[in-house]
DNA sequence: AAGGTGGTAGACCGATCGGTTTCCCCGCTT
DNA sequence: AAGCGGGGAAACCGATCGGTCTACCACCTT
């Protein structure tokens, strides 16, 4: 039938992978990744051409799910600027309350894999740049004095609770809301 | 001669170990971390019993180098509790901007050994709680409202931006000194 | 029923991992 | 000068790495 088809096997390899990646680390092994996929090396490397690429293309298909969670509405503008950027922060600090979070898995590749030029590296990039676009718009819209401040503003206090939450040495309730809020506030935003 | 004994050597084996796994990451081979020591891996083994502890004994010998860095005067309390916490970010920014920066040592540690119970993770985990235990010392100095929470604000800072920086993604040139004053002006703090 | 076809398990490859051991040389003691 | 001991180079150990390939099996077509 139709629903078993390449693309779909793909998918859930790649789902595997990177529940699989996230939860060891990015050096896990490829024998590993196959057992949590529940297939064989041999059919692994049909779909793809090394390790690296698996984990660039786990983390780049996790993307919009990620992008979602974070940002319900991708059009429908629920909410002030303001009560959407506090969202992210609300989500987060949600996610980081799981007993299995290990922080941002776009950050931790970043860090994992000190080479920029390491295909995930660029996938990683583009969440946090997405992030930030997203942070961006937000605050010119709630008229931030100004807004790419804010928003670089709002990124450090994201990922360094995405961070530290994950590293088990914070624990964020209401701490993340809380900075936000006064750095909003502080800008001058409404 | 004695300024060659056993603990010289065992320092510059730990100097040379700390900025290779800084430099290379945790997951750096022994044999690496002999060269750079200029040392064979019989003489290595016979100091320290694992590379964990090579790691663990690295990252705590460079603590109290990383701590004068941070705070200059450990007793000497120079200038307000205000003026003493920025400059704790004015040296990151500064550190930040070295090409061979890669962010804070302590915390990636804790992100690329995702496991807590690593000697490591011990030690990193201490030199976070320090400079936590600094900060919320200072702030109840300058009397902030909350110094807890202004602490484990500065902290998400410090953190954010070091991962960030360290990361490629961000560049600090006065970010964090603009967030802090924000955080510090919030939080009542004179 | 016969003959593909595609995927699985797992052997296998060379390289490298953390760690141990052998061999040898070099410098110190007496 | 003879002997001794520490340390460097490197062989070696079993395990594992990323990646390839063979052998087999289950199913689909005709």
């Amino acid at each position: 039938m139709a629903t078993t088809d390449k693309a779909s096997t793909r998918d859930r390899q790649l789902d595997a992978a990177a529940e699989t990646f996230y939860r060891e680390g990015v050096s896990v092994g490829v024998e590993a990744l196959c057992r949590s996929a529940g297939v064989s090396k041999r059919s692994m490397y049909q779909l793809f051409a090394s390790k690296d690429e698996v984990l660039a293309a786990s983390l780049a298909r996790r993307l919009p799910e990620y992008e979602a969670r974070l940002v319900p509405g991708p059009q429908e503008e629920t909410g002030t600027p303001r009560e959407r950027i506090l969202h992210v922060f609300e989500r987060l600090e949600k996610a980081s309350a799981e007993p299995a979070y290990q922080g941002c898995p776009y950050l931790a590749a970043l860090v994992e894999l000190k080479d920029p030029g390491h295909p995930a590296s660029v996938v990683a990039r583009g969440a946090k740049e997405w992030l930030l676009g997203f942070f961006r718009a937000r605050a010119e819209e709630g008229g931030a004095r100004d807004a790419e401040l804010l928003a670089r503003q709002l990124m450090l206090v994201f990922d360094g609770a995405g961070a530290r939450a994950g590293a088990g040495i914070e624990t964020l309730d209401g701490l993340t809301t809380a900075t936000v809020t006064a750095l909003l506030d502080a800008s001058g935003m409404r």
